[in-house]
DNA sequence: TCTGGGGTCCTAGGACCC
DNA sequence: TCTGGGGTCCTAGGACCC
């Protein structure tokens, strides 16, 4: 009872140009240098991450490369070893493990860390507040990342995780940023809409052309107009409610739930360097996308049910069609399937940009019946290939095409 | 040389069942 | 005979995020 009712405290941990860190601990000469991690100019791409030297031109991330180029054709450009992300991306959650056992990673370079429940052990004599010693500890965090690992971390911290995420991206680079209980009025409201987790292209320019521009903007919205409801739930985030935050520890943030999955779908899909109509190349790129989609599924000893096949057509039309089976990872199942929905919704008039492949309604593989069923289904090389690839990676081996 | 690839979540309509 | 739900599954598309 000494403490009134602890507020919620969430801090949204976010790695700096994480892909661009990285590459700087392979090769020091990138450091300070105008770096784009992406597609390589000349190809068909964007980029990925781009270093603050290279923002400075206009560069940002998910631009196509032809214009990064135009925009800074002196910046050093590099596809990036991709294998190396995820290594570093555990090491910086197994630090943060050790400050709150609430974790939830939000994507490769973004955590969130929920404090509530374990701000009284970091708390000292000498803290004016508990305010202060979340804020304190979270910089130890955001230090201890980058003495260990040589990694920028910005860091924000709030009573929910939207103005968190925020406050980290004010925070940026290699800052940290607090929004105390009864700020978060005061903190939003002189920002653009756009910066609204949640708010994207289309939304923004809906809220601009009804003359919203601000979040204060927004707040001021009777929920009674077209985008009262938005502005509703930005209110009750905003005048928040640290347990309703608390109460929302909601799936999207946990990292096991009950059966154990930890996503809704795997999915790989791929651009053709230039447009093609040839049905052989189509249907080998069909056959190699699932491939590697069925192996993932199989590594993680996972079914899936809805089989789904994207085609973006040259214009940029795409379309998606998906059918449900027989829950399975067997290639030829898979293959045989998305043949079948490619037959029927492909228009031979026109040039294929893209195709994809995605496994949903995924269940566990049954232990049991795995073996059997991979018996009937997959031939023995199948399985080799698995443990070849298991070993040393997917690339390691590649079958020939089937006749 | 416009526009990658991995995801999540939401909506909406139709089928089907009770 | 007519009317009317509610619930769940499936599919398609789209917004959004990193």
């Amino acid at each position: 009872m000494g403490d009134p009712t602890p507020n919620a405290r969430i801090c949204c941990l976010d790695l700096d140009t994480f892909f661009v860190s990285v590459e700087r601990l392979f090769r020091p000469k990138l450091i300070g240098k105008p770096v784009v991690v992406g597609a390589l100019p000349g190809t068909r791409g964007v980029v990925t991450a781009a270093s603050y030297e290279v923002r400075a031109f206009g560069v940002r991330s998910g631009m196509g490369i032809a214009e990064a180029y135009r925009l800074a054709p002196n910046a050093i450009y590099i596809s990036g070893r991709h294998g190396e992300y995820g290594g570093y991306a555990s090491k910086v959650k197994k630090i943060l493990e050790r400050y709150t056992p609430i974790v939830r990673t939000a994507s490769i370079d973004e955590y969130f860390l929920n404090f509530t429940q374990c701000e009284g052990m970091y708390r000292t004599p000498k803290d004016a507040d508990s305010d202060t010693t979340i804020e304190r500890v979270v910089r130890e965090v955001c230090q201890t990342i980058h003495d260990e690992l040589g990694l920028p971390a910005s860091a924000g911290i709030a009573t929910s995780r939207p103005i968190a995420k925020m406050a980290s991206n004010v925070a940026k680079p290699a800052g940290v940023r607090m929004v105390r209980d009864g700020e978060e009025r005061g903190f939003v409201e002189p920002l653009p809409c756009r910066k609204w987790p949640g708010i994207g292209p289309v939304a923004e320019a809906r809220l601009l052309e009804a003359g919203i521009h601000t979040l204060g903007d927004l707040l001021k919205v009777p929920a009674t107009s077209p985008d009262g409801s938005l502005a509703e739930s930005v209110r009750r985030t905003v005048d928040a409610l640290a347990e309703t935050e608390l109460g929302r520890d909601r799936p999207a943030f946990r990292e096991h739930d009950p059966e154990g999955l930890t996503v809704g779908s795997i999915s790989n899909e791929s651009t053709f360097g230039h447009d093609v109509g040839d049905l052989y190349a189509i249907h080998d790129r069909l056959r190699s996308l699932c491939e590697r989609v069925c192996w993932r599924a199989r590594r993680r000893a996972i079914l899936a049910r809805t089989i789904t096949l994207k085609l973006r057509y040259a214009d940029f039309e795409t379309l998606t069609r998906a059918r449900t089976i027989k829950a399975t990872n067997v290639e030829k199942r898979v293959l045989g399937c998305v043949k079948q929905l490619f037959r029927e919704n492909y228009d031979g008039r026109r040039q294929v940009r893209l195709l994809g492949i995605a496994l949903s309604g995924l269940e566990e593989a049954p232990a049991q019946l795995q073996l059997p069923f991979d018996e009937a289904e997959r031939p023995p090389i199948g399985r080799a290939v698995d443990a070849v690839r298991e070993r040393f990676g997917y690339d390691a081996i590649h079958l020939g095409v089937e006749t």
